[in-house]
Parts: C-alpha cells; structure tokens; sequence
DNA sequence: GATGAATGAGCATTCATTCAT
DNA sequence: GATGAATGAATGCTCATTCAT
C-alpha cells in the first residue's frame, strides 16, 4: 500500500492520523463547550456530543474533562509564554516590558478569539473558564516575577509588588474581555489602541511609586 | 386552624415569622455552602442539609439554586447600592467619586469576608462565584454611568469610557480579590491602604486622558 | 387527624407501611435475583426491576447490592442461629447436638425453600448465593466450636476437628442441596430421612475417632 | 497462503505454533486471574492483559470469557478423568474404588493449586470458581455412576445412591477445599492423612447401609 | 405550610465486541 | 492472522423535583 518511493516525509498511517484528527475533535469540541457552559458546568457527553464519536471513545484519549480542560490549558500556555519570554529578553526598561507583555496578552486573546469564533462565549476566552488553572497562575506568576525584576533594577522603592501585579493584572484582563466582547473592526488598530490605554493606564499609575519611571 | 381568638394585640402571625425565619435559614446555609462548594458544585441538597428544613420545604421559597443565588446577589447588591449612592450624591468631582466608590466597594468585600467568616472560602466572596451576576453586573454598569457622568460634567475630552471603567473595575476586582486573600492584620488600616493604591493607580493611571484631573 | 381514641395499638402511617413494605419488597425481589442470577452477576438494577420501584429508589434503603445482600444473610442468620441455640443448649451428648443442628440446618433449608418457591433456583438457597459469607461463616464456626466443645467434654483424643468438622459440614451442605433440589412429596418425612442419613453418616464416619460413640 | 514449496520436512508451520502458543497464553493467563479475581468479576480486558496480545486477538480464540473459562474446566476433567479411570480400573472394591478416587481428586487439588502458584487464591483452584461447570458435574456423574455400580455389585440393599454419593462428595469436596487453604508442609504426607481421614469418614459412614463393608 | 420518600432523567465510566488497517 | 481504536449498551449512582401525607 504505502509505497513511497521517494517520500521525503514518511506517510504517517491512517490509524495515527485519525487519532490526532479524533483527539483535536474532542479539544475543539471541548473548548466550545468550557467557553459556552464553563467548566463546572460542561459534561463529558456535552464535549462528545460536540464530535462525531461515540461516549467510550472520549476515554481513550483523556481520563475526565479535568484532563482536557488541563490540555487545553496547556495548549494556551504553551502558546502564550514563548512570546512572552521574547518580550522578556528584548525589554530594556519596565515600561518596555509591561507595554510589551500586554501587547502579548491581548494579541494572544485575540487569536484565542479567532479560534472560538461563532461561539457564543459567556467566559472569558483564554481557555474558556476560570482562569485561575495551575497553568494560567504560573503564567501569571511568571509576569509578576517578571515585574518585580524590572522594578528592582530600577530601583523602585518599597512598593507592594503583590498589589501592583495584581492591578496591572486587572487592568489587562478586564481590558481584554471588553476588548473581545466588541464586534469591531480592524483587529490591529483595536490591538493598538487597547495596548496603548492599558500601558498609559499602568504605567501613569505607579509613577508615583517608581523612581525614574518614563510615561513619555 | 391557628386562629387566635382573644389575641388583643395584633400579633405579626407566628406563621410570617417562621416563613421569613425559614427563608433566612435557607439564605444563610446557601451563602456558605456556595462560598465552600462554589455554585455549580452545590446542590440544593447540599443548602437544605444547612437548615433544619427537609428538602420539600426549599421549594416552598425558591424554584432552584440560581434563584436563591439571585437572591443572594440581590442582598448583597441591596447593600451596597446604598452605598455607592451616597458615594454619588456626596461626590464633589470625579477624583472623590473614585475614591468613594472604590473604598465602598472594598469595605463591603471586608463585611461579606466578615459574614463568611469560618468557612473555608474557595471562591470569590461577594456572593460565592463569578462575579458577572446580572446584578452585579447593573452595579457595574451603574458605575459605568456614574464615572461617565462625572467625566462628562468635568470634560473630559472623548475618552473611550467603557475603556476606562473596564480599567477601574479590573484595578477594583483583583486587588479586591488580593486583599481578601491576605490574612493580615486590622481591617481598616488595610482598606485604607489598598484604597489609597487603587485610587492612586486609577487617577494617575487616566491623568493624561481627562483634563483637570487633580491627584492631590 | 389519626384520632385514635381507644385505640389499644397506635396506627402506623402510611408512610411507616409504604417504607416498610418497598424495603421488604426490594428484599424479596435481591432474594429471588440473588438465587437465579448469583451475586456478582445481579445488578442493582435486575434488583428494582423486580419490584416496581424506580431506580433511585433503591438507594434510600440500601447502599449497594452489597448492604441488600448482608441484610438477606443477616435474615438468614437470625432465624438460623436461635434454632442452633436451642440444639446446643438441650443436647446431652456430641450425638444429640450432630443430629440435632443437622435437623436444624435441613428444616432451615426447607423454609427458605418455600420462601424463594417458584424461583428456578440455580444456586444454593440459604440466601442464593456463594455460602460463604461473613455470617455464614460464623455460623459455621459456631457449629465449629460446638463440635469441639462437645468433643472435649466427652473426651475424644487428638482428632483433627478442622477436618471433621469440615466433613461434617460438608455431608451437611450437599446432602441439603440434594435434597432441596428433589421435587418430591413430604416434607416432614424428607427432612426426617435427609437427618437420620446425615447423622448417622456423620457419627459412624467418626466413631473410630472418638471414645465412647454412641451410634446406637 | 503460506505454501512452503520446497519445503522437504513437513514442518509444522509457524503459524499453526504461532496459534497454538496465543491461544495458551490466554488460557494460563485467563487460569491465573479467574483464580485471582472470580469468573464474574474477570473481563476479557484482564485475560488479554496477562497476555502480550492485544484485545482484539482474543476473539480469534475464544468467542468469550465463558468459553475460556469452559476450556479451562475441559482441560482440568481431561486431567482428571484419567487417573479416574485408572482407579476404577483398578479398584477390586467398593472401598478400593472409594479410597482410590479419593486420593486421585486430592492430589489433582494439590496438581492444581501449584500450577496456580504464587496467585493469592481467593477462590476454588480447581478451575477457579463454582465448581458446578457441566464438566465436573459430569465428573461427579461418573462418580456416581461408578460408586452404584460398585455398590450393586457388592450387593448393596436398598441404598439411596444419590445421599451416598452426595455425602461423599460433600465430604471430598469441603475437606479437599480445607486442604488446599492450609499453609502446610508436606504435600504427599497431607494426601495421605486427609485421604485416609475422609475415605475413613465415608466408609465408616456407611458402615450400616451396606453389607460385607470392610473397614479393615 | 412542612415533610421526606419516590421518581426518573442524567452523568461518569467500563467493557465486550467489531472492524478497518 | 494480529492489531487496537471505535462503539454504544449497560452499570452504579446522584439529584432536582414532585406529591401524598
């Protein structure tokens, strides 16, 4: 059958690819429903009941909906923190930084966005629910870390980094889902804007707690 | 059947006190099991296992868990509506009603803490979960209103408005949400203080944006 | 309402009957699928579909098929045991007590029988199933120590009595299945014929083992 | 399909040793976890699972678990029968015979629950469970088939051959099951004893019913 | 109005069995 | 013939809701 003479790539078999088309199925299918019903909420037959499998079938790939839900978080994670290491390693200054990250944050929204389209998403999107998973705590660990270095090298006084991380954090994520719920238009102009007034919002705010803070 | 024949005195019937006894009963378990269980994860078996009532009686005052949810959202937004309303009509510029609005909304996260208080809260506190109540919800829309009236009687040039309540209210939310968590020390010095972060944050944060703006 | 003005024996509600009579019914119908289906291929819902009880139901008298199985044996037990009492506490003699408890053991037999009648009975009656329960056992140890005690008490030398007693029980156990399964006539005049079989089986099986045997 | 051509010896073809190695390892690993778990509570998930085959392959060899179990049974009378034979071969006597069988189902016990080895036997070794298979009816038939006409011609009155044969199988039955659950040391000293117990046992028994009996 | 047992739809999960590869 | 993924019926069990008492 597969007799491929000169195949550069070996022809994966039809078996393993109906696997990967399955479990990406269910993942689809699973994220549409976290987003529409949240986490709580969705069942594992609602998840099937989003492919064409049977019941059995979904346990051949996760053991519970913890499980995709936890894939799917990872699947965003993974997604999200490359580009945020980037925005780490180039950034020169804390503003840079911030300016950067929230960038990120709301690009990566809005490709969550382009993913789930035609949902309707009563949750917020990133993954679809809570985003207090493991995997979104650490992301946003990472930024606070990420903060409290900046600011140290800046030398900023002894400002509570835990609130001010938390403030930006709400910035962002309110800003976002306002940002995603709005059926605009051109997605990078509305990028653009967004970054703009979380970044002025933010850095303006802890001007006062910074040294040597530059709000151009 | 219980007619009181001699009763001189117009005696508010024993029946109406057992009935709103009831109905706080079953308000009171409902508040805690969600703070513990979260709302999806609750059952009405799981309130009613909180009173002394047998389980046909919950029907007797709600249809479901969503309307004794309601109905906590209602209490909590009937107490702090009040509030914001004397935050509203005694504000004298937009700088005082922010800071108004924001201590209000923290001293009233710190009593529904107060209420809650011995159980193990694995949720938002305000009423258990999700915020996004379509109570909780006018509220916000309420302050939406209000910082646009405010801004408008200040003119502030053409902020995007909803921007920037989406900001306060994401500034208001996590650090909110951070206080909560803290196991720290006296109360009101701690309102105090994230007050006085938040406010700070949020004024400085939208300096640029509206004219006048004074931040002390 | 239930006035009962003479009334020598309080009333019992409704209620108390219905429960009373579900549980029992759910108890008759584990004892019939227990004995044509065996215990580990009855389902709880072979059990309900016995009755005409709806699922859930099940589950407000029994924990699992488990907990209705225990309750059967502890039937069995109960009306088991006091027959033995009475045989160990009026026998004068090993003799007396093996051809009383077999008697005793043979006339159960034959209860249960009647009890379960109409049912294809594809496993051993006592409750339906393996014999081997926790109560059965005891039973069975009781038996045991009687045995041992009636043999010491007339002096029998070093014989094994885990063997005897296991072949004692064992001529017991098949012979009463044998005779269960016969369709015949009488059956005062069977058990009496099963009894004298078994006994005199058992006590000539061990005279050479014991001093003083009567097998007159 | 697989024609040696020039195939000079006859060769038993890999495939057919092939087949014949999968369907035994089914059996010996279907052998340890019916011992292991019951015949109701082992799933052909389990059976394959002692194999390195995969699922589907089971169904080329047996149609289901109750056929394994089946061809289990088949190979333990196939064991046994033979040396059945030669006993009744053999035997001069009714007590030959009986003392004869005796042995040949003790050792066959103890043949058994060393293959089994090294399992935690929670069940009946023989083949695992119930030992009501039609097989071992069958063999209890030939018992009693032998044990009548062993009795017939050594003139026997009017015994009731299925009590006696009953009895006796009692007997074997719950001391052999006692034997095997015993820790102890030497297997043919154990033979021995319980053998003469229980042929001791049943001889004795049925001393009275049967003339010419010799109890030497 | 209060009670709590009955109901039965619904859920997670397992497993024998089939069948394309 | 071997493979192992897909299937969907079946099971144990929970829970919102109803309703006779």
């Amino acid at each position: 059958m597969s007799k491929t003479f000169i195949a550069a790539k070996p022809e994966t078999g039809k078996r393993e690819r109906a696997k990967a088309a399955n479990r990406d199925a269910i993942l689809v299918a699973a994220r549409h429903v976290f987003a529409e019903l949240g986490f709580e909420a969705t069942t594992v037959r609602d998840i099937i009941r989003g492919t064409d499998l049977a019941s059995g079938t979904f346990y051949n790939y996760f053991k519970s909906k913890e499980e995709v839900f936890e894939a799917l978080a990872r699947q965003s994670v993974t997604q999200f923190r490359p580009r945020l290491q980037d925005v780490r390693k180039t950034a020169t200054s804390f503003e840079d930084y911030i300016s950067g990250a929230i960038r990120a944050y709301f690009q990566f929204l809005m490709d969550s966005k382009r993913t789930n389209q035609a949902d309707d998403l009563h949750h917020i999107p990133l993954v679809g629910v809570r985003v207090d998973t493991p995997e979104m705590q650490a992301v946003f660990q990472e930024i606070r870390n990420d903060i409290e270095d900046f600011l140290a090298r800046q030398g900023a006084g002894d400002v509570d980094t835990e609130y001010l991380t938390a403030a930006a954090i709400g910035v962002a994520r309110e800003l976002g889902d306002c940002m995603v719920s709005r059926k605009t238009g051109d997605e990078g102009q509305i990028i653009d804007q967004v970054t703009a007034f979380a970044t002025n919002m933010i850095l303006n705010g802890v001007r006062d707690l910074i040294k040597d803070i530059k709000t151009e």
